[in-house]
DNA sequence: TGTACATCAGTGAACGCGCGTTCACTGATGTAC
DNA sequence: TGTACATCAGTGAACGCGCGTTCACTGATGTAC
């Protein structure tokens, strides 16, 4: 298989062009930007010719969604393999939650830009709005575990619980975890920063490490 | 004053052309995005010939810092204004700073974009910088104030509490109030959501309305 | 008040560049018999 | 096992386009005397 130029000479057809304009699009995205990306550049990338990308994609935007979809389902992966169902404990599970959020953005730059920067329509494609959908159904799925043992009259809404969370993983993922323009020196670590925020608003909810106490774990 | 090639002939110089630059500037952005602004389409839609720009900008870049910074001069502005030295109650005041803060990135969706998304780097002028300092320092002084009177050894630190404000007003800024890839169908308003959220994170912290009422207001 | 001159702001033509897209084509692969 | 043929994936040349940038230039403005 050959997925970039370098790796030696190759037939006349490609073998896995497919992918391999993926990964053309996915470092062109970390090095420049989700602006600074053609599909020229992709193609001369892959070792390919200009024309080429036309047999997989019909135009910039479809691949850039196609990326954009592979991002939402591994950050739905990750999200789920640190949630792990809650196990040992939700408190402490949903805290590896929020962790696993920031690490994602921070070690996948290009999908995280592909999925919220680019300006792409949700809607561009069932799949891509599935594979978001999924992503946030995985916090939103936490948020109700976790108040699932509360009384019903002081349970929150786990929807608004969702949100919460999600807005405040995402932006300190823009404003502090990535080269952003906003961004300023913290006299923290970013993940240090939203789990006290997370902390901090569990509390206000009367949610608190104490629920996995209680639990016995 | 000719802004815009719209307002009739005008003569050999243009009188105002780096004014007419900056608007044509956010007005693209506007229209098409941080990337989706080119210098040559600024100058053309300043009625002006493609070097004109030059005389006034180095290049791209300078103008887009330009844009930038003012819009951190009014956003520090508004967000002054709504804070308003925290009068009637420090409590009340603080609400209306997020709601500020929402109603900023939405009616100035470009310079929001200019100011979070272009890219660029704050360094990148001491202008930019200190135009960006300001506005983080009215969330901060309003943290402050709000804490000022809780006994000292439960005050908890207003640098984190105005960081975790602003991820959480950006995240749903950027999430929800705006035209963005990830969004998706809220049960409730961008400013709903956030004032529920301060509400919550606040209680965590143990300020509380009650704190205005306390004062007597 | 007038004039000469320096400075400034915008012109317009030109350049090289990379992009997106199309086209008829060709080499490789898979399959029916 | 071999052969004929259909299908598929990539070629390479070409096109029109808009961009960024430079250049010698020119019209307008301000100022010294």
């Amino acid at each position: 298989m050959n997925w970039s130029r370098n790796d030696g000479p190759r037939g006349y057809h490609h073998g896995n062009l497919k992918e391999a304009l993926i990964r053309a699009a996915l470092e062109l995205i970390a090095k420049k930007g989700p602006g600074g990306f053609t599909f020229a550049e992709a193609a001369r990338f892959a070792g390919v010719s200009p024309a080429a990308p036309y047999r997989h994609f019909r135009d910039r935007d479809e691949l850039l969604a196609d990326v954009a979809r592979r991002g939402f389902e591994a950050f739905a992966a990750a999200l789920e393999r640190a949630w792990d169902g809650g196990r040992p404990a939700p408190f402490a599970a949903f805290e590896r939650l929020g962790r696993a959020y920031l690490a994602f953005a921070r070690s996948e730059p290009a999908y995280y830009s592909a999925m919220f920067e680019t300006g792409l329509p949700v809607e561009m494609s069932p799949e891509l709005q599935a594979a978001g959908d999924r992503a946030f159904a995985v916090i939103r799925t936490a948020a109700e575990r976790l108040i699932a043992d509360m009384p019903a009259g002081r349970r929150p809404p786990a929807l608004m619980m969702a949100l919460h969370i999600w807005s405040m993983s995402h932006g300190i993922a823009s404003l502090f975890a990535r080269g952003d323009a906003g961004r300023r020196a913290l006299p923290m670590s970013p993940e240090e920063l939203l789990e006290a925020g997370v902390l901090v608003y569990l509390q206000g909810l009367g949610v608190s490490a104490a629920s996995d106490r209680d639990r016995g774990k």
